[in-house]
Formats: C-alpha cells, structure tokens, sequence
RNA sequence: GCCGGUGUGGUGGAAUGGUAGACACAGGAGACUUAAAAUCUCCCGGUAGCAAUACCGUACCGGUUCGAGUCCGGUCACCGGCACCA
C-alpha cells in the first residue's frame, strides 16, 4: 500500500475541519485538561521550525488524554500586537490592522496544514478590540487598587532615529536599525507596582510543578536579599541611611558613597565645597548610557564631597563621603557605606582613592584583594564586641545591637524594579485613561471600553519621541468623564507583554462580551495544568502573568493563586552553521574562517537568520515528506529540553519509519487480539511511551515504537497487535494513523476514529520476558552473559556463570570469595588467588 | 564576576550506580532490478588479531564503590541568563 501522505493529510484535516473532534465543552462531566502553548507573534514570515517543537509536544499530551477520557482545552491564538508588525507597517506603507490580518491568515494556515487539535473556535487574537477591551479593563481594576501609576523613568533614547527603543533594540549600547548612539533620556511614564507582589512571587513557587532552572531564574531575577538599614549622622545635619547585607562588618567601613542622582546633593549645594567638581561629576554621568556606565572592568570614578562627612554609628569616627557612579539611585537607599576589605567594588574604590582597607573578618590578605569568606564560619577581627565570632554568629548579633542602639532596621530588598508599562508607539492597546486640568488622571468609564486604536495616517513616531498618537488632536482632545471639562488622552500604548498576560483565561470564555471571564468558565477550566514555553520568557512574561493572576486573585475574580500549575520548557532549534570550521579540511580555511566569524566559526550549528541563509520553512518540509513526519521529526530530534540542530538527511529517517509503519497493514495476520510473539514487546512499548510522552521525552518514545515496528518485521504481527500501534502512534502522527484505523477496519467496528479510542493500557506482569540476559563480571569486569529464566536465584545463575569458558579462564586458579548479584541485571564475582 | 546548564562514535542522540553507544542519520556489503531510486537483510567506537579474544574508551585530574557516563572534590571548554544589586 502506498503512503501518499499528501492526499491523507488533506482527507483528515478536512473531516476534522467538519466535524470538529477538538472541541473543548465546558462543564463537561469528565475531568478536565488544559494543555497550554505560548501563543505565537504573527511575523510576516510566518511559521518558523522552531515553533512545532512545543507545539507539538503539548499536542502529543493533549491527544493522548483525549484518548484517556479526559474532556481537554488546548487551544491558540495570536500575541499580535508589537514592534515588528509596526515597522513593517511604515517601510510598506500597509496598515498594521491588515499586516496583522495577513499574517494571522498565513499562521492559521501553517498551523492546520501541521494537524495540530486546536479547538479552533476559541482563536484569542490581542489585536481584536473585542479582546483588548478586556486588556484595558484589567489595567482600569490595577489604575483604580492604585496599582498603575506615573513617574519618570528614562528610557532607551536613540539620538540619530529619534526615537525611544525597547531594551531588546539596543545592541551593546548602539541602536539595532541605524548604529546610532543610544543614551538615557527622562520620560514620564506609565509603572505597574509588581515589587508589591515580589514576595508572593517567589514564595508561592514552592506549591508549583515548574522546572527548576525556571524557579531560580524567577527567583534571582526577583533578587530577594535581607539586610539592614543603618543610619549614619552625617555633619551636614541631615542622617543619611545605607541599606547592607553585612552590617556585621561595619567597623570595616573607611567612606560613604552617594549615588550621583541622589536628591541630597542638591540640598547640601551649599555645605559641599567642592560644589562645581561635584556638579560637573554629576553631569557627566547623566549623559553615559547605561551600557557605558555598566561597562565591564570600568575603573572606579568618583569625587570627594569636601566639606561634609559621615560619622560612624559605634565609634563616632569622621567618615569621608564621596559621590561615585558606581552606586545606583534604583536600588537600596542610592547610598553606600564602603567596606574596602571585604567588597571587590569597594576595594578598588579605596585603592584608587588611597582610603584605608581595614580588615574585619580574617582568613584573607586585604592588602591584595578584598576577602570574601565563601563560608559564614570565618572569623570576625577589629571589630570590637564581634571578635572571635563568627560570621554566621556577627551578623544577626550586629543586627540586633542596631536595632537596639536606635540606628538600625531589618529590612529586605528586592532587584526587580517595578514595570514600565507604556510604549510611545502605535500598534498596542491604548491606554484608557484621560487627563483632566482639573481632576488629574482619570479612567474612562467602562462603557466606554473599548477606547479604540484610532487611524492614524503615519505610524512614525514624532521627533521628539511622543507616541504617533500625540499628532491625532481629534482623538487626543476630548472631555473629562469626571467633570466634562476639556482633557487629553493618554498617547502612549500598552507594551506588547500586556495582552499575553491573560490570554490563557480568555480561551476559557473567548466570546464572553459581559465580562472578561465567566466565573463558571474560570472554577471548572482553571488552572492551566500543563504549560510549556521558552526560557526566554521566564523573566518577562511568565512573571508578569503571574502578577496579572495574582492581582486578579485578589480581587476574587480567579479561584487560584497561580495561573500555571505546571510548566515546562524547550530548547532552540538551530540551522548549520554555513562558516562552521568542521566544513573545511585544511589548516588555513580554518584559520581563515576563525579569523573572519570568530568564536562563531567553531559552532556547527547556530540561530537560523535569513543572511546566513539557514533557515527551514516548514512549509518545504511538509510539502516534501508531511506534516506526520515533521511532526515525528521534531519530537525525534533530541532532548527537548535541550538545543537541538535541524538536519534535512535526518529527516529522511522519520519518512523511512512512517513508510515502514504504513506498509505494515499488508503485513498482518487475522489473528485478533494481542499476538503470543509480540505480547511482552507490545506491553513493553505501551509502558514505555505512556511514561516517556509525561516526561516530554517524545525522542525515546518514538524510539521505543521503532524498536517495536522493527520486531514486527521480523516476527510478523496481528490485526490486534496492529490496532495498539495505531493508536500509540496517533498522538504523533495523527493523520497516518486515522487512515490506517479506517483501513483496517478498526473505525467501523468501534464507530469512533483513532484519536478518540481508549489509550493502549500494559499489564506490568506481560512486560517481563520468559527468560532474560544478565551481565556476568568477574572483579567488576564485563567477562560475558548468561541467558537465564526470568527471576532465576543466585545459586542458578552462578552455577550458569561459572559454566562459560571465559568465565573459566577469569577465574581460574582463583577462588570466589564475594558474590554480587542483581536479579535480572548482573552477577559479579569477586575473586582472589587461591592460596 | 555571579547564577543555571552541557561535554558520550563520522553525526543527532540512548543509558533508576549494574552489559556504554538503544533508536536514527551518514557510510560499507549483499539481495531484488537491464539499471538507478525505493525496498529488504547484514556490518558499523579505537588498537592488535584470520578468528576466538585481549586491552583501551563517556572533556581532564583525583576520590567513594564489588561496580561510576551517572555520586563527591577539583580543573578546563562551550551554551544560556544576569551583571557595579552594596
């Protein structure tokens, strides 16, 4: 029989197009599953080879409890509000409603021709004003719980576009379209508060199934540290507090630092005497950018603040202050206390200021390195009533007596900043808020949702950096809702991150126009039980989302504390790399390549980009072998875990084991019922890929029905043995299995197609062999294997053992003095000359 | 620098502390064919040997163990993330 995957594939999605088995019912009696996919952002490129990987895979669990009973929700949409649909936009002169509409058209297409179970009804598209209505909705609950609220912040200022660009545009320091310089430049802005939910976030990790590097990622992006606030008497009459982590080594402290923006500069104008140094000091740091000023083995640059001085809390000593750049407003108190001894920083700071470097916790040699104990058991010295404690001891005691002695408070800091939430652009949802000469900022009333994205007639930003809204005056005037006075709206648009923050709940409820969720949609789907996507995401968007939930929690909308109960992810998939030096074989071409592509050269495999012209268009591939053998491809292709590079001759494999499991219906016997030959490799397979496909290790899973497609081959195999295949195969390639369910009968007898008939179930006790091969070592070497009945004991398997020549001749003139034995695995004999 | 991850044949990759290299790609041999493709069968880590077999082999050095790719300590390389976070 033929496999023409083409004519088969095109058959099955149409049926499915027509009868729609994918849908999800809600308050369906059976239990429930929500597999979940990070939505993709429609590029005009279109589907991408990467984008089967995790989409296939929760496709493959899906369907597979599906077949265990499970009334499942697995759907898709599109994340399509963003940068690139925008730029597109100008270059081509084409609305970026209609880039997006394309793009979403071309996607769909994509996804169906891959065969994939969406319940294609509850499509969630950002863009559709019937979706961000509810987006902005979201964002008036956190404006009105105060959570939403405007402060300056710089932003990423490109000096020759004019234009502010998001942190992924700036390349080390340079802007990503033009190479123009890019600085700071103070813009006021719309800020979400998600520190306030910074312990929540990392604490409510321990309930979760997510992978642990995503946990540590989340939480060393979150930056959670517990120290003290010590504060310090200061000659200008003002008390300046630092924030540290080691109070303990406070009698190590020899200066102060004050972060060049900090407010108190400017109040001691007067008391500084060095007043315009510090100033000009100041300037020049205002105008670095953040990457110049971050820059790698930066020498420490500062100045002293003559005239004024800090006094120390314990001995009251004179402290110098300085303003150096090196400490930042953003976190802490925009205040240091330099402990040159015991911090790298603070240690070149001293050294180049010539400040003294005292020695409070020995085991180092201060003069040549600041110490750092990698343990807390070092001992503290100079340090009055803390010597000869240690560490571990010195800092909770030096916490309490600062508590006690009034210039102390324990206190916890966080790394994560609060959200930037605006964008001086275009294509994202606009902001529903108006600002009112009278009343200030006030939200539209939610009638009035959705505020729609106006026409506007060029999406450019304006030269000075506003959003292209700012140039609609029509839209931009309007009246207050609060007073109906004359007001303006605000200009800027949500990011992009706004919209992928709930999509998950809309699929529950995608055509609700009363409300964003309804509750009864939200208790019988939520939460998410399966979530997979890509590291890249942890630290915005997973995070985010977790926020929005949270909030959203609070407010009784959503009955779970986490949006997410489980999360996995996968790696990249690569394309060859054209300049790799392994395609090259002589000494010169290597050395050529390395000195033209750098450390690029030495990689076989990289990101596919079209200018080194690898990209694979999954397009190509499902025209040339099928979406049933690009989706076994994909899954075959390694560790999912991992990066994993495509091959086009590996493929090739996956199309060789679909033809050999296609010709297998010419093959089989009438036999009915599992066949005597194959029943334990048939039960064996079951337990296998059952296992394997909850681990997302679709690689040896595959392999497993492979080993079993092999042994059919040389045994021979049942109709009934045949029906377990197919339907083991079903969730990877569903397509080819319909067909030859239907081929073979099996969806007439049973009325229902592959997809929907019950998972293959394996009885533990068919999967042990009659007679197994176990290992036979002699001193912990390989010395041969002995067949022996299942469960054999060991006087039976030695008595076997010692039956074989080479046993023998390890053994001889040698007694056994030991014997180690592992039913069904090995037998070790460990042997000694005998006297 | 810090955090996380990874190092296994020509290649992608398998191996709850128990026969390293499953499964596949590439390569080789054979069958079928006028021929090629496809298909089917077999071989395929290194060294020595006709062979049986022996020795070596999971980045490197050391340790624990009857037994280590796997566990522990150290070193190196690469990948990802963060980066003056006090």
């Amino acid at each position: 029989m033929y496999y023409d995957f083409s004519a088969i594939e095109k058959k099955w999605q149409a049926r499915w197009e027509e009868t729609k088995p994918y849908a999800a019912v809600t308050g369906d009696p059976r239990p429930k599953f929500y597999g979940l996919i990070e939505f993709p952002y429609p590029s005009a490129a279109g589907l991408h080879v990467g984008h089967p990987r995790p989409f296939t895979a929760i496709d493959i669990v899906s369907r597979k409890r599906r077949m265990e009973g499970y009334n499942v929700l697995f759907p898709i949409g599109y994340d399509a509000f963003g940068l690139p649909t925008e730029n597109f936009a100008i270059k081509n002169h084409i609305h970026p409603a209609i880039v997006t509409r394309d793009n979403i058209a071309n996607f769909t297409r994509q996804l169906k021709m891959l065969g994939y179970g969406f319940d294609w009804d509850r499509v969630v598209d950002t863009t559709d004003p019937k979706y961000y209505k509810w987006t902005q909705w979201i964002f008036l609950q956190m404006y009105k719980k105060g959570l939403a609220y405007k402060t300056t912040m710089p932003i990423n200022w490109c000096t020759s576009c004019k234009v502010g660009l998001a942190n992924e545009e700036v390349v080390e320091g340079k802007c990503e379209r033009c190479g123009g310089e890019v600085v700071r430049k103070e813009k006021s802005q719309w800020m979400l508060a998600i520190t306030k939910y910074a312990d929540r976030l990392i604490d409510d990790l321990d309930e979760l199934d997510y992978i642990d590097r995503v946990k540590v990622q989340q939480k060393n992006w979150i930056g959670r540290s517990y120290g003290t606030d010590a504060t310090f008497k200061t000659s200008t009459g003002d008390d300046v507090t630092v924030y540290t982590t080691r109070v303990d080594t406070i009698f190590g402290v020899s200066y102060m630092v004050v972060s060049p923006e900090h407010p108190l500069l400017d109040k001691w104008q007067d008391k500084i005497a060095n007043w315009d140094a510090v100033a000009e000091y100041r300037l020049a740091a205002s105008r670095k950018s953040d990457f110049e000023r971050g820059e790698l083995n930066k020498e420490k640059t500062g100045v002293r603040l003559e005239g004024v001085e800090a006094y120390h809390p314990i001995t009251g000593d004179a402290i110098p202050m300085f303003v150096s750049d090196y400490v930042l407003m953003g976190y802490g108190t925009g205040v240091v206390m330099g402990v040159p001894g015991h911090d790298q920083r603070d240690w070149e700071f001293a050294t180049k200021f010539g400040l003294p470097i005292r020695e409070v916790v020995a085991g180092g040699d201060v003069t040549k390195e600041a110490f750092v104990a990698k343990d807390d058991s070092a001992v503290m010295v100079n340090s009055g009533f803390l010597n000869g404690m240690t560490v571990k001891e010195a800092i909770p005691a030096m916490r309490q007596y600062a508590v006690a002695h009034g210039w102390g408070k324990e206190k916890v800091n966080y790394k994560l900043r609060d959200w930037v939430f605006t964008r001086q652009r275009y294509w994202g949802e606009p902001i529903p808020l108006v600002n009112c000469p009278k009343c200030g900022w006030v939200p539209l009333d939610e009638s009035e949702l959705p505020l729609l994205l106006p026409n506007v007639e060029s999406y450019e930003p304006t030269d000075d950096g506003e959003s292209p809204l700012a140039k609609m005056t029509d839209w931009v005037n309007t009246t207050c809702p609060h007073c109906g006075g004359p007001a303006k709206r605000e200009t800027d648009t949500m990011p992009n991150w706004a919209g992928s923050c709930w999509y998950y709940l809309r699929y529950m409820d995608p055509h609700n126009d009363k409300e964003f969720l309804s509750r009864e949609a939200e208790e019988y789907w939520g939460p998410v039980d399966w979530y997979n996507g890509g590291m890249e995401h942890t630290t915005l968007h997973l995070l985010y989302s977790r926020f929005w939930h949270k909030f959203l929690y609070d407010l009784g909308l959503v009955h779970t504390k986490e949006p997410y109960a489980k999360r996995t992810s996968h790696g990249m998939i690569l394309g060859k790399n054209p300049h790799y030096i392994g395609n090259v074989d002589t000494e010169e071409e290597k050395q050529a390549l390395i000195a033209k592509y750098g450390s690029m050269a030495t990689r076989p495999a990289v990101k596919m980009s079209k200018s080194l012209g690898n990209v694979v268009n999954p397009d190509d591939v499902i025209k040339a072998y099928g979406a049933d053998t690009m989706r076994l491809y994909i899954m075959f292709i390694g560790d999912f875990e991992k990066t994993a590079a495509w091959s086009d001759e590996a493929v090739k494999g996956s199309k060789r084991f679909l033809d050999r499991c296609f010709n297998l219906q010419d093959m089989v016997s009438e036999e009915e019922g599992i066949s005597k030959a194959n029943m334990a490799s048939i039960h064996k397979t079951i337990k296998k890929v059952s296992t394997d496909i909850e681990e997302l290790k679709m690689n040896t899973a595959i392999a497993a029905l492979m080993t079993l497609v092999n042994e059919f081959y040389s045994k021979g195999l049942s109709r009934g043995d045949l029906s377990v295949l197919i339907r083991l195969l079903s969730p990877f390639v569903p397509h080819m299995a319909e067909e030859m369910w239907e081929n073979m009968g099996f969806a007439k007898e049973s009325g229902k197609m592959a997809m929907q008939s019950p998972w293959p179930e394996y009885d533990e006790s068919k999967t042990v062999d009659a007679q197994v091969e176990m290992a036979v070592q002699v001193n912990g070497k390989l010395r041969g294997t002995v067949v022996v009945d299942t469960d054999s004991d060991e006087a039976a398997v030695k008595a076997a053992a010692l039956e074989s020549d080479r046993v023998k001749k390890a053994t001889e003139g040698m007694s056994v003095v030991k014997t180690i034995f592992v039913k069904n695995k090995l037998i070790n004999l460990i042997v000694k000359p005998a006297k």
